[in-house]
DNA sequence: ATTCTTATTGAGTGGTCACTCAGTGTAATT
DNA sequence: AATTACACTGAGTGACCACTCAATAAGAAT
């Protein structure tokens, strides 16, 4: 790779990250393109030179950074560990880059059909996490044989709502520290036979 | 009344009316003035001189529509029912309006905090009824004595789960047509003792 | 019948924002 | 050294939209 070449992957990455900072700051929608042309130190037209439209940088961003997110938590997670660590596990992932997902979480409803997909697909992988653990659960007849597909619901379904309404909830910055022992504490009494 | 003053109120009523049609169907962001001025049949400006801003016009859909859907809910729940069957009516609720809650629930995050807090202030008063209803059956030995406020975050949670991401479980009107009974049964397998 | 009052009108305003494109400077090539 | 290629620039464009206000018309008051 010449300096050329360099230097344009370069500008590419700076845009990508600073994409993600001022998405994760602003919200997907009130973020303007020039806001991030700004932080990434580059001309407004440079952006569209790489993406050809907000969207698709906005495609680019959740490819990259979901990735990462769930590259880092493979490694942490594995089907062997109790229910109950892999739910600590996930919301402490969660917590560790929560503007950024919960900025995904809030504007779902507004994301097309394909890009909700790729947010699906990401977290299809880590419920097969879940999945395998509670099977093995109740195999040593540890946990209720219940649909597991529907509890997860209700496992993912509870911590998108504490994100969605975290300013409801509570003043601080990431509700989930709050809330995550008592997360913990009612799936396990829930769910234990 | 003179006809003058009854004419300025059918005005503001068919505002209100075509507000929430265009909201239901639009979405709260997409759904402009101008869309609500044409089918309500009236000039632009004409919302402006009942309604101070988009946002005022949106409080005032809020105020008027959820409170006769709380109105409605009242006089079929009541917390001598069985828990299972205070989550059946109050899907039922969410069923008949389900593209304007629907909206709510998708929008929330876009809301002003006093907005959102009329919202969680019409839930609450639901609540209290889930609430009474569970210490009975837990004084009845029915149900897990475990903190309830915490499992009612899972219920209402997961209900706004499947809302927010009705597109993507299914291509039907309402997900949660199809999903009611699996909600009531999970919830009823993991609940009871 | 005349004057006053006011709900309604809709063209106009200002602000925002995604996206464009002719021009520029520098790296690469000859 | 001269030419070519192209990443980058940023003022400009058009579309959208909430909100305004001077004009209008019709009901109410006299």
């Amino acid at each position: 790779m010449n300096l050329r070449q360099k230097q344009k992957s370069q500008t590419k990455k700076d845009i990508l990250n600073s994409a993600k900072h001022i998405f994760s700051h602003l919200g997907f929608l009130q973020a303007s393109t020039l806001d991030i042309a700004k932080h990434a130190g580059v001309a407004h037209g440079t952006i569209f030179s790489h993406f050809s439209s907000k969207n698709v940088l906005l495609e680019a961003v959740f490819n990259k950074y979901l990735w990462e997110i769930n590259q880092k938590l493979s490694k942490e997670i594995n089907s062997n560990l109790p229910f109950s660590e892999l739910i600590e596990i996930y919301l402490n992932s969660v917590i560790d880059d929560y503007s950024f997902i919960s900025n995904i979480y809030k504007f779902l409803p507004f994301f097309p059909k394909y890009l909700k997909e790729i947010i699906v697909f990401k977290e299809l992988s880590i419920r097969k996490y879940f999945y395998d653990s509670y099977v093995i659960g109740v195999n040593e007849g540890l946990y209720l044989d219940i649909e597991i597909s529907s509890l997860l619901n209700f496992i993912f379904g509870t911590i998108q709502y504490y994100i969605i309404n975290d300013e409801i909830f509570s003043d601080q910055d990431c509700i989930l520290v709050d809330k995550k022992e008592s997360i913990i504490l009612t799936i396990g009494e829930l769910i234990s036979k």
